[in-house]
DNA sequence: TTAATAGTGTCTGTGAGACAATATCAG
DNA sequence: CTGATATTGTCTCACAGACACTATTAA
């Protein structure tokens, strides 16, 4: 029975938020003397601590945490990119997460060393992080059509305006907001709070919130 | 800077195809005695070979080749499946992937300790198996209705009425296959051959064959 | 009252589904 | 010709989108 060494084991993070109207990842640059590129900017991530982490979302979420001082309201699998080449240490293998925060939780947030890029101005990243983000920019837009992710971009209570305009950002569409709004309605994945945001210049918008903790989908599994 | 100790490095494989006209998923007899559950069945899989594979897609389709002699024509990761207690011996952490092969391809392929066990027959299954067969069945369901990967399951030339009988037996659905040609036809992820079948005892049916040679999707990204 | 934004109602095109009608095969 | 299956055509319903109209707000 022979015995074959083991991969590294890394997670990576693709952190969205929106910054000034724009849909943006968190880069993190690279801190430790002994890692490879050394002072880059590049997706947050680290090798799995075996002895902290339950499994490897745990793993992810204390990513963030460390990074960002806060637990990830959204956070899911995207996929494990691995291979021989892909780290110079070895033959590695790092499971990457999407994450969704919204903006108002990271505000105070000007943390040295972090920066949020608008995903259509992204630097060339190192290790294969351009693949990552990529990948997990196209999973939220395909996911935002048909659940209530973006409402994880928002605070709990959000208007129709606002989130339609999140929809627009991320999907780069250009739909008309009265259609959306009846869509998003009787999907049934948020629902009116009952009050209005007052304190705007004309009508006050109504206020809705997520409809459960967690994400809902429409049947399409995936 | 403290070291962590690696965790193992798995993949594991859901293989599906339709056998007696049923939906069935590949269970091997686990044989090597150093290894858990060793005599159960459970889903083919094995440690990743850092100096063989070139990144995990590469072992699971070793681990295809080593047990059925075949490269599998449909292979795509599903989930990373981890965590300290998955498996006895370790903190692990298992790439899961699905694949599909015509019966046809399999139809000489009676392996010992090999079984194809229909899906709403399978037995309690060893590690977390259990949750990566009912996560593949279920991406397996979804993408059905969107994409070409059913065509995976038939030889390169099929009727419509295969393909439908393949539809209503994997989704559970009871669809008009009227209906059912239709959308297909014009999703346009198949195109007819030119040829039909004869021989039979009632009108030929055209065949088709898949477009292009991969999975075709529609929009929704997933 | 006005300008600007929010919300509602109507119409239309597309696609999936049921069902009916037609076509083709072997015996 | 007959019985069985394959294929095509028609109708309907649901839904997303455009667009026009009404409502509400602060100034």
């Amino acid at each position: 029975m022979k015995h074959y060494p083991d991969p590294l084991a890394l997670v990576d993070v693709a952190l969205f938020t929106i910054r000034e109207g724009r849909l943006a990842l968190l880069l993190a640059t690279r801190r430790n003397r002994d890692e490879p590129y050394c002072g880059a900017l590049a997706l947050p991530g680290g090798v799995i601590h075996v002895d902290e982490d339950e499994d490897a979302q745990d793993a992810a979420r204390r990513v963030v945490r460390t990074k960002l001082g806060i637990d990830p309201p959204y956070l899911e699998q995207l996929y494990t990119f691995s291979g021989r080449l892909r780290d110079p240490r070895r033959w590695s293998l790092s499971v990457a997460y999407y994450s969704l925060v919204p903006q108002q939780v990271l505000e105070a947030t000007h943390i040295e060393g972090l920066e949020f890029v608008p995903v259509d101005a992204l630097p060339k990243l190192p290790f294969d992080h351009d693949a990552i983000a990529a990948m997990a920019i196209r999973r939220l837009r395909g996911k935002s059509t048909y659940s209530s992710l973006l409402t994880f971009l928002l605070p709990q209570a959000f208007t129709l305006p606002e989130l339609h305009a999140v929809y627009e950002q991320v999907t780069g569409s250009n739909t008309n907001i009265a259609a959306f709004r009846k869509k998003v309605l009787d999907e049934g994945m948020i629902e009116p709070t009952g009050q209005r945001r007052t304190g705007g210049q004309h009508r006050a918008p109504d206020l809705y919130r997520r409809k459960g903790a967690g994400l809902q989908e429409l049947k399409r599994t995936i």
